[in-house]
RNA sequence: GGGGAGAUAGCGAAGUGGUCAAACGCGGCAGACUGUAAAUCUGUUCCUUCGGGUUCCAUGGUUCGAAUCCAUGUCUCCCCA
């Protein structure tokens, strides 16, 4: 009889589904463990395409495409969301283009984790010397027609409805580094302002979570000042931002601690643009929970490699004759199948798999790194574990 | 056999009296890269004890001064027989 009813619930819930579509999209964070000497937590939240541990390191796919990976390299270094950008898909192929083929994961062919979306708001720094902000939002030149471009709050979040991302950014600005107390308050405010009108213009019933951006650079008093209001405005998550363009790591660190108490236990928090090995150490401490960044794959086409005693950079002569592994027990496809001197052949001869290789490897080193990050917050020995990994890694280098 | 063109740094190639240790590109060697206008950008690339030394096929010459002008030689390429 309770089996019977078990089935009746279950067949009216997916009758409601049928006829509705989508639930109010609630994306679901649980801390599963706290660490006893930091703020660091293990974690994990949940999407339509499963469960996914927290921290977790999310590689860039900016233009829909983890550069020079597969769909199936991306699983074999062990991502499981991903990032993608709205301003460089909005210009190219344009939002409705994806949209027709159904949302990104149709399009790109990744299927093995959520995708977030960054909302354009970055652009707004890094294509600065052509644009134009104002109260209604910002006048692009775009970057390949010249041709001139609008982009505000409203328009980041239908770009990013179409792209039909698990988790969307609101539209915000990342102030440049250095930068006046003056301007940030007034750009914080703008923020925070801009950040209302993408959550209103977000649909409320939708697989499509929405998070909030904390701005504020490296004032304290504007940090906080962000948080308290992002956090008032209930987002399903909360980004730190403003962060990598350009600071000290001491600064960026402060600007973290500066924010993090007026976040929600209970809310995923995302440091963005983050990746250098030691600011993922230092930013779970810190209690941050996601982390993104070009790095990995950009030092990977420019013949970098991670290494656990630093950065190498396989131009350099050294490796010509060195048949040995990047590193003898990583367990990605590069390490597994190809040598440091085969990998610098390839980059030195501009030959692309050099450049995937070493992506494959390098997004490898940091989704294993967050591991032993997790496995290490798990036994309360993540300051340890960071004493030791950052000696090794900088050697005898001061920093 | 006759006619023509040329020889510049590892390579290609500018320079045709002083501002030339010699543009530029490639190659070489190194560095940078943190919500990607980035398979990009930057530095360096004769020797040096950092004072300077030795270079532009070779030798000799003209000149205050030559990669640059003259003579001879050597080599390379093209065209015609």
């Amino acid at each position: 009889m309770k089996n019977k009813q078990y089935y009746e619930i279950v067949i009216l819930f997916y009758f409601w589904y049928y006829i509705f579509g989508e639930f109010d999209m609630d994306l679901e964070f649980k801390v599963l463990k706290k660490d006893s000497k930091t703020k660091a937590r293990l974690g994990e939240y949940k999407t339509k395409w499963g469960t996914h541990k927290t921290p977790m390191f999310m590689p860039v796919g900016t233009q829909a495409t983890v550069k020079t990976l597969s769909s199936d390299d991306i699983i074999s270094v062990k991502a499981d969301t991903i990032l993608c950008n709205t301003y460089h898909l909005w210009l190219r192929p344009g939002e409705d283009v994806v949209y027709m083929d159904g949302g990104l994961h149709e399009f790109m062919n990744y299927k093995n984790g959520p995708i977030l979306t960054d909302s354009g708001g970055y652009q707004v720094f890094s294509l600065a010397d052509k644009k134009d902000i104002c109260e209604e939002g910002v006048y692009f030149k775009s970057h390949l027609s010249g041709e001139r471009l609008f982009l505000n709050p409203e328009k980041s979040i239908e770009v990013q409805n179409k792209l039909a991302s698990d988790i969307a950014m609101s539209f915000d600005e990342c102030p440049p580094y250095p930068c006046t107390h003056e301007y940030m308050e007034n750009s914080i405010n703008r923020t925070l302002r801009w950040a209302k009108r993408g959550k209103d213009a977000h649909k409320k019933s939708d697989t499509q979570a929405l998070f909030g951006i904390v701005q504020g650079g490296e004032f304290e008093d504007l940090r906080r000042e962000s948080a308290i209001k992002t956090v008032e405005m209930d987002f399903d998550g909360y980004s730190i931002g403003g962060v990598s363009v350009g600071e000290s790591k001491e600064i960026m660190y402060k600007a973290i601690d500066y924010a993090i108490p007026y976040l929600p236990e209970n809310k995923l928090r995302y440091l963005m643009g983050v990746g250098d090995p030691i600011d993922l150490i230092e930013g779970v401490m810190r209690g941050v929970d996601i982390f993104d960044c070009v790095s990995p794959t950009r030092l990977a086409r420019h013949g970098n490699a991670y290494t656990r005693h630093g950065k190498i950079n396989l131009r350099n002569n050294k490796y010509k004759t060195d048949f040995t592994a990047i590193e003898e027990d990583c367990d990605c496809y590069a390490c597994k199948n190809h040598t440091k001197a085969y990998i610098r052949h390839l980059i030195t001869s501009d030959e692309t798999l050099g450049a995937r290789l070493l992506s494959i490897h390098n997004i490898r080193f940091l989704t294993k790194l967050i591991e032993d990050i997790r496995s290490n917050i798990e036994t309360d020995t993540l300051v340890e574990f960071r004493d030791e990994f950052k000696l090794k890694y900088y050697g005898d280098k001061n920093e």
